[in-house]
DNA sequence: GGTCTTATGTTCGCTTTCTCACTCAGCCTT
DNA sequence: AAGGCTGAGTGAGAAAGCGAACATAAGACC
């Protein structure tokens, strides 16, 4: 089964084992070095650290679980942490006024939630997570000293931010000229690569609410992928069943963010 | 006239002289240390320096006029300089296949192009000048040494990268949930904002396409605000007579994005 | 196994915005 | 002063998406 409860002691960074999802209560697991190093390394970012780096970090990395739901921060708090998921997903999402929110980015195992705005006093987002997992979290302050440093780590969440903005921008030029049919295959592709899995939890309410549309056009659009078979769903799970038909619906607009993050994958690879 | 062409360096930063149109001839004005040092610190991010750190930066700064529709950069090009515009503005745009554009971020003297790019080897939108004037430009390769060895300008740089961060928010949450009414009235306030004077020298056609929406709309939306008293216009300009009155239009679209930068501006101020 | 919650399906009218195909008018050039 | 651009105004018809109200069914919990 998908279900595995696995510890992330057990994991390893390249393992392909199906690891979705994990109990939600919100205890928090002491991180054991010898095994932890090799945890944190599932994320993308922090592998991409040469060993005597993350070792430096390591003393203050804290591994939690991350229940869906979960509210890391939000709009005008202080960042007190900042989080590198490992298996988790996380959105940064805008809560208008009128209740409706929208999805600004979303950060995976390949990036850090906090960084873009850590500089900021207070958050112009919230961060909430949307696929339950595990990550990693530092003391905001503490990595804010390491990053006035300059090094390495500097460096990483400098191109971090870049592809965060590459992600975003693409969501901004999405926003206006693509259609419910391209945002929505865009947005399952996009979580479709920071999960372990074809599989996605996600309910047609929720994918309405990151996407600010209505739940309905959901309801509608998706049928409408289902019919021609690049996806399954019932109750609350969503199957990807043709990715590369996917990409075709969701157009230019996948694609453009993709590029960013692969600049940043290639640049993380030719370090090691 | 407020079309006097006036050299950088007669400019002072608390000057409230109006400066608008400049000449579009595309020269390089040698810089003259002692003269520029002033100069350069009409961009605010550069002010927000101290005077060691700025000549740090001195020898390398080098002042360009940016005539209307230069591209800085285009998506895909290395980004071989950073600029820091003093009364110029720049729109960091994306441009689709099928030709529509769409205004990612604005950046003017409270900021920089090109730095939450500059850690991507490739650009991943255009950078255009919207209204003329002058900018300090750097190696992009300099400033991401100067950027490696952490310090003010880092911290600087990441603190506008929030502010950038917060722009870029809004204009994803207001490209789903505001009318063409409030779009417009944001857009406006965050031209002004940069500018030295309440007219704004822009077309329908420009500021459609900066939206990403038709011309047409913009004409029927302009002609609104005209009769509300808000604004007034005659070919290729708009004067904005009544800015408390477009904040009212505008929303919490235009607000939330204020408040990241205000963020900076006040973190600025406490460090002189 | 039955109830109850919650996710999904469906409909209809309405608003906003878009597409397209024009006309009109200011301003610059010659 | 006369063209000739380019920017601005208009209108009809179509489409996408919204709002609200309601129907159905899947799975969770007793």
């Amino acid at each position: 089964m998908y279900n595995a409860h696995t510890t992330a002691s057990t994991l390893n960074a390249n393992t392909s084992a199906r690891l979705i999802s994990i109990g939600a209560a919100d205890y928090k697991v002491a991180a054991t070095p010898a095994i932890s190093l090799t945890g944190a390394q599932q994320n993308e970012l922090l592998r991409a650290l040469s060993r005597a780096e993350l070792e430096r970090l390591f003393a203050h990395l804290e591994l939690v679980t991350l229940p869906v739901g979960k509210h890391l921060f939000d709009f005008g708090n202080k960042i007190e942490y900042t989080y590198f998921p490992t298996n988790a997903i996380v959105s940064l999402l805008y809560v208008m006024e009128d209740g409706a929110t929208t999805e600004i980015a979303v950060v995976g195992r390949e990036g850090v939630v906090g960084v873009a705005l850590f500089a900021a006093e207070r958050a112009t987002c919230s961060a909430v997570v949307q696929s339950a997992g595990y990550g990693y979290r530092l003391r905001t302050e503490f990595l804010r000293e390491v990053f006035n440093e300059g090094g390495a780590l500097a460096q990483l969440l400098m191109r971090y931010n870049s592809a965060l903005f590459a992600q975003m921008a693409q969501n901004v030029v999405g926003g206006r000229h693509c259609t419910i049919e391209q945002k929505l295959a865009r947005w399952l592709l996009d979580r479709l690569d920071r999960s372990l899995s074809n599989e996605l939890k996600v309910t047609q309410d929720t994918m309405a609410n990151m996407l600010g549309v209505r739940r309905e056009s959901i309801t509608v659009t998706a049928r409408k992928l289902q019919d021609d078979g690049l996806i399954q769903y019932r109750r609350g799970t969503v199957t990807v069943l043709d990715r590369d038909g996917l990409e075709q619906h969701a157009g230019t607009c996948y694609r453009a963010a993709k590029a960013g993050f692969d600049q940043l994958h290639e640049h993380a690879a030719s370090r090691n």
